[in-house]
DNA sequence: AACTGAGCCAACCGCCGAGAC
DNA sequence: AGTCTCGGCGGTTGGCTCAGT
């Protein structure tokens, strides 16, 4: 039953390729193409696992790649796409010619993600951090930051830290923060009397899973959370029901026109006139189609879950009179975030420029 | 010159949905 | 219907390079 497996995991050669193998890849695929990659390595005489075949070609030896470094308009795109979808690396990656989604990824954890922090801006919201505190303070319920310098709870030990290693360095984030050169334009920072003594886990939880999952990464695990949670969905299911961690409502991404109840809109009302968005949507997303329940009303999509198209419905659901035939789906996303913005002034907060 | 730590990036890991059997 | 692999994805790690001491 099922098929035969791919290779022998333990007599395959792993590690760094040789000019020689990369030879082999690229005349393979010159000559058949690619297909099955679990056949490659046998016909292209590799004694590695086709999976890793694939990861070559695709990461490197393809000849579209580039392989220079990144440029300045790329960094602002990577900035802005990762600002209005998260880490979806492959579509980010999509919407830069040449760069694959490890070179995107790999950039974002190397540079971009650092440059953020220097400059201030939380890389997971892409706010300022004085902001995303304040937010979190006002979400959690925790009226004013001098509640929290009191307290001395023991961070969690399951948080893997904001910064690298911070599982090890078990600091308070602010502490982290202002040690790592905080710049001295931000004001708040300066108050470190006001801020060292925060506890990692009181202040704002997305920072401690942030190194490894920011909230759009965890847009998996949001899908996930969907279909064991029908109450809300959140970056941090224990939390609060609206997400700090994303100026978008992810429940309209997973949502096309056809879905859109007239509940839906007259959510839709009540949010736009200032009534905190709830997680009343309850989203389930099906091997086949689409379904989505909410308000405890069940549709279904007809085809098959699929970004362009979903999601461009979707969005041109408030995007009425753009156009949307010649835009490509971050294209939209990016129009879509603009609208939000425009829109929701008061829940979004002040559009921040790098 | 030798050592050390940080930065970088290619490659691997593990999960998931789709589809083959 | 159930089991299994493939292919795709995001997260993590190993090891190389280089700057600083």
């Amino acid at each position: 039953m099922g098929r035969p497996p791919c290779c022998d995991k333990l007599n395959v050669k792993r590690g760094l390729w040789t000019a020689e193998e990369d030879a082999k890849i690229v005349a393979y695929v010159s000559n058949h193409g690619i297909g099955n990659w679990t056949l490659v390595p046998k016909k292209a005489g590799l004694n590695r696992c086709g999976k890793s075949c694939r990861l070559r070609w695709t990461n490197y030896l393809r000849p579209d790649l580039k392989h220079d470094s990144f440029t300045t308009q790329e960094e602002e795109h990577i900035i802005n796409l990762h600002k209005a979808i998260g880490s979806r690396w492959s579509l980010i990656a999509k919407e830069l010619p040449g760069r694959t989604d490890n070179d995107v990824k790999n950039y974002w954890n190397t540079k971009l993600r650092k440059k953020l922090v220097k400059m201030g801006i939380d890389p997971v919201t892409h706010k300022p951090f004085p902001q995303v505190f304040s937010d979190y303070g006002s979400i959690s319920g925790i009226s004013n930051t001098r509640k929290s310098l009191n307290s001395k709870t023991e961070p969690s030990p399951t948080h893997t830290g904001f910064f690298p290693n911070a599982n090890v360095n078990r600091k308070p984030l602010i502490l982290q923060i202002h040690e790592n050169s905080f710049p001295d334009n931000v004001p708040t920072w300066k108050h470190q009397t006001h801020l060292q003594v925060i506890n990692q886990e009181t202040i704002l939880p997305h920072f401690f899973t942030e190194a490894t999952s920011s909230c759009s990464s965890s847009s998996s695990s949001n899908v996930t959370q969907l279909r064991s949670s029908p109450q809300s969905y959140s970056c941090q299911p224990s939390q609060t029901q609206i997400t700090p961690c994303s100026p978008f409502n992810w429940n309209e991404f997973l949502l096309s026109e056809p879905f859109i109840s007239s509940e839906f809109h007259q959510q839709e009302e009540r949010d736009s006139q200032g009534v905190l968005i709830q997680n009343e949507i309850q989203m389930t997303n099906k091997s086949k189609g689409n379904e989505c329940n909410m308000n405890g009303v069940t549709h279904k999509d007809s085809g098959a879950f699929n970004y362009g198209t979903s999601f461009g419905g979707l969005i041109n659901k408030k995007s009425e009179g753009s156009s949307s035939s010649g835009k490509s789906f971050v294209d939209t996303l990016l129009d879509r975030d603009s609208e939000i913005r425009a829109a929701f002034p008061e829940l979004l907060d002040d559009i921040f420029y790098y």
